[in-house]
DNA sequence: TTGTAAGCGTTATCAT
DNA sequence: ATGATAACGCTTACAA
């Protein structure tokens, strides 16, 4: 096995362009092209030596060539902040088996949360003239996103919304699911709740903490200020400031985290506490935890809908690519499901259970005034 | 907020191009070619000029029409099977972490462990005129993957080889790290044992089932053919093919997943038959389960080493795309780590446990015979 | 139905 | 140090 490896550019032929193949099948350059992007009618003889000469010479059309006369590229550009939290990685599945049903091709850009990664992701694509944009914003700046409806190249955002900038979006319904993740600790008997939030810069934060505060409001609880706090959404970040506040701020008996990553983050903390959750301290959270849940039904969560998220959300963007729609910016707003799991501390009774407890839905027109944005 | 949306395509200016930028400059094209992409030397005045331009006209170069002279797009293709796999995901953090310090991007593509769209994502790709490209490859099958070679484009394969390419590769020891963790269900006295196979396309399927087989073999342990069930890699399929062996061949007392998410599937199944995991039966498989093991650690894994797996691809694949290495092609071989981890059967005992309870490293050279790919 | 030719926006070569 | 000019490989009027 080791020893007899060959260098690495075997037969490092000339590329075949659209010149050699139309001199192989014996018509032009134009025939050719006419044969591989299905536009005007072609004799099915000549077709088929077109397509005989396109096999035999392994020949690939130059999509940079073609992208600069057409301005379409076939691919859109899916740009996510977490590539490794499974909500958006689900969602990218919703996106792309929509995509691909109308030939096109998702390539997937990873932000990690940062405002500068995202920019450069959005220029990138904007130079290899994507033909639409998905993108679940770092920050509510717009600012980078302008160059892209001056070149009516279309946008869809998903998750989160921008500042100023006006274009479809899917996002999940966060002020009053809050609102009823945070009623469900109150109807449990939670006074002291500290939040977790992620970072104040997106606006699934901040509509989190508003229903989160709406709660408690309403059941006349008092907002402790000392238990909320901001951050960014990472296991590591939930779990330093869970330390944080269980230093600062002690006594509370339940932590609302405004995220899967957070909600581990914080249970990382607990643990490396000594603290027993759920029995000394609950903690609930958006966004599912999947696989988690599935080896040990646990945690309370909030969960949204990613993958529908990421199929509407190419559905709209299609339309718009394929012009079938072009009127104003649509909003879809997805309502999450309450999955109200068991701990861990009665393992006995968990056999055979099934995976989703109880599931309560949201109603659509909620009950609170003037909460929007 | 609902209403008074303006249309989307605001301010659908022209797009600066590289003539415009000159003329405002007062210079030609190629002086401000030059200027951005840093070749022969400009006056620091003109430069300054330039730059000014390109601001104004919020200028950004056509990549499209810069490849086609370059040949070179900046851009790396980063091919997975499976986008929700958390072992493919933190993969995919090491590859960007390293390629963005070298100023290339990382383009994912998802085959969904299919072929068919390993080869449509590797044609973009190849349209595209990517620098490089590192792919997990769907199946052993390498065709679709000469004509990178055939362009000199860079190739590095991680996690699974594949059949006549040799060409870089970055991959988990699979043969003893399945010796190993097989190992581990007999001392604890199993002896009649299941194995999950993935797909034996794949080269860690095939490694790992034949591990599998070796440690049988050398424990003086008949293998039980009707024991071992292939197919592929999803949790679904682990779930199906989990419930086929309870039905037609009960009486094992433990599986051994070849992956994490057949891993979970078996446990749904298993829970589904209500039987307690690991008290009836128990199970260990390859791949780490992150976040489920965060919130109850669980399952012992043999932890593939994910994320370094990502930096060295990368960073061999930098070193071919500048030209640093031009040698024979390279194997990377990472050992897995053994992770034992408690059952939640015992919640009382959890409190304060350091992460990994216990770790065990392969030796380098191991002491199996005949045994390569 | 097919061919001719111009042009998409860059960069590289050659002058100046 | 800078400018003119010819490609790069494709598509698309327009001609035949």
């Amino acid at each position: 096995m080791s020893g007899n490896v060959q260098t690495i550019p075997q037969m490092e032929g000339p590329v075949a362009n659209i010149h050699d193949v139309a001199k192989r099948a014996g018509v032009s350059p134009a025939t050719v092209s006419r044969v591989l992007s299905n536009h005007g009618r072609v004799n099915v003889q000549t077709r088929t030596r077109v397509l005989q000469a396109v096999e035999d010479l392994h020949y690939i059309p130059n999509a940079l060539a073609r992208g600069l006369k057409t301005r379409r590229s076939g691919m859109i550009a899916l740009i996510i902040p977490e590539i490794i939290n499974s909500f958006y990685t689900t969602l990218a599945r919703g996106v792309e088996d929509v995509t691909n049903e109308h030939g096109l091709h998702v390539v997937l850009g990873n932000t990690d949360e940062k405002l500068s990664k995202e920019r450069a992701y959005i220029d990138l694509m904007l130079a290899h003239y994507v033909d639409g944009v998905i993108v679940a914003p770092a920050s509510s700046s717009a600012r980078h996103l302008r160059p892209l409806a001056t070149r009516s190249i279309p946008v869809v955002l998903i998750d989160r919304t921008v500042m100023g900038y006006e274009t479809d979006i899917v996002r999940g319904e966060n002020f009053e699911s809050a609102i009823l993740l945070t009623r469900h600790l109150l109807e449990l008997g939670h006074r002291q709740i500290a939040f977790i939030n992620g970072d104040a810069a997106t606006s699934s934060a901040r509509d989190r903490e508003q229903g989160f505060r709406m709660a408690l409001t309403q059941a006349g609880t008092p907002v402790a200020e000392e238990l909320i706090s901001r951050g960014s959404w990472f296991i590591e970040d939930g779990e330093r400031r869970t330390t944080e506040l269980l230093d600062k701020s002690p006594g509370f008996s339940a932590i609302f985290a405004a995220n899967n990553f957070m909600a581990i983050g914080a249970l990382r903390a607990l643990r490396g506490a000594g603290i027993r959750v759920p029995e000394q301290i609950a903690i609930v959270c958006f966004d599912d935890v999947e696989a988690a849940a599935e080896i040990e039904p646990f945690l309370t969560v909030m969960a949204q809908p990613a993958y529908s998220m990421g199929t509407l959300a190419a559905k709209l963007l299609v339309e718009r690519i394929e012009e079938k729609f072009t009127g104003p910016a649509r909003e879809v707003v997805l309502s999450p499901r309450l999955l109200v799991r068991r701990s861990c501390g009665a393992p006995a009774t968990l056999t055979g259970l099934p995976r989703e407890l109880s599931v309560s839905r949201l109603a659509t027109a909620g009950s609170v005034t003037g909460q929007s944005e």
